[in-house]
DNA sequence: TAGATTGTTAATCGATTAACAATC
DNA sequence: TAGATTGTTAATCGATTAACAATC
């Protein structure tokens, strides 16, 4: 059995990558786990520590191949794929997800949006016709989708969970500012603006 | 000097005012760190240990009251007050953001909304006018803004950050999936759901 | 009182950093 | 070669947990 590798490691990768494809854009070729660091905020002993998990990526004395790289955390993370993603909740925010532009290119695509609410059915948002929730588990499993991102009201969003659940979904990205109990093969991540603010003010004189 | 409280304790703080103002809306008036931490899936002796660095706020024996609780967390977060937070850009996403309810009542109220398109300025958005980012910094100056949310296009963020700091900001909560460049004394909170979809698929299937 | 739960101490656990041999 | 940078080991640092006296 490989080593358990700390989930801190992997919450790392993709803030490597992310900015791992900034560089690219930028024409750069090579860096090191130094400049990598400075950038970030970042010591690069942590980087290098945080990569050796999966692999010697980099070479001495000239540092990392950049597109090699890139491919190699992508690899790791199982984003050189597309994942289809299920959209519930066609609100402002929800709207504002279906619209973004940003999810294609870093694995991940929006395949279907869904809302309870009888106005919106039945209606066009970005590229998807909104579906009732009813429709739900019948997508997710026809799909095989494994991912939804919930922007619904917070009291509904333990209910939504747990029919994502029944369906098959293995991670939710959850927008409504509520903690939300789920078992543990299920992995959640939290989008609360409101919390990172507060994280803020208790710094702020 | 008092000792100074590690930020992992910080960051926690929110989550458990969130917890609580839930409790505190479905009736309950007294908690355990217990309970707490299982509804939070953190262990009873963190939560205890969190809140022992600002004070005594349990009873033996009986536990916490929520809204005495939720009163002295408030107080440590500086959110028993409400911030006036700048908006800028107005987008899909600062739309969505500039319609939001979910600030008030938490502690932030957006006051402003900022953005560089001819077509938008001088339309509303929510109850605002959208004003040309050359007015930023007299506006945050005039009203004394400490806080902003950034949602411009990635490749305008560092730029905008810059110009914020300058006016006088002193945190930012930055939309664009991409690492902002700052002072050491101003504080920079990051919401890419990318980057939490890909620390979601490594564990998945 | 008896039972429950806090606040705190000490022990454990895990993550980060420093340092350096290996080597490009 | 000389300089630079990796990957890795050991040391340090910090966070979490277990345990329990205090006490409501």
């Amino acid at each position: 059995m490989p080593p358990t590798i700390p989930d801190i490691v992997i919450s790392r990768l993709p803030i490597y990558l992310r900015a791992l494809t900034r560089l690219a854009q930028d024409g750069h070729t090579v860096t090191s786990s130094h400049e990598l660091g400075q950038r970030l905020g970042i010591s690069s002993a942590q980087i290098r520590k945080d990569l050796s998990h999966f692999g010697g990526f980099g070479k001495q004395g000239t540092g990392y191949q950049i597109p090699y790289l890139i491919d190699q955390l992508k690899q790791v993370l199982k984003v050189n794929r597309e994942w289809e993603v299920a959209l519930v909740g066609a609100g402002d925010l929800g709207s504002a997800l279906a619209h973004y532009r940003g999810f294609v290119n870093r694995g991940f695509r929006i395949a279907c949006v869904f809302d309870n609410s009888p106005q919106k059915i039945g209606n066009r948002v970005g590229d998807f016709v909104i579906e009732p929730v009813e429709r739900l588990a019948e997508v997710i499993r026809e799909h095989d989708i494994k991912i939804a991102m919930l922007a619904v009201p917070a009291e509904h969003a333990q209910a939504v969970a747990e029919q994502l659940i029944a369906a098959g979904i293995h991670g939710i990205l959850n927008y409504a500012p509520i903690n939300l109990n789920v078992p543990d093969h299920i992995r959640v991540q939290y989008i609360d603006p409101v919390v990172q603010l507060q994280r803020m003010t208790y710094y702020i004189p």
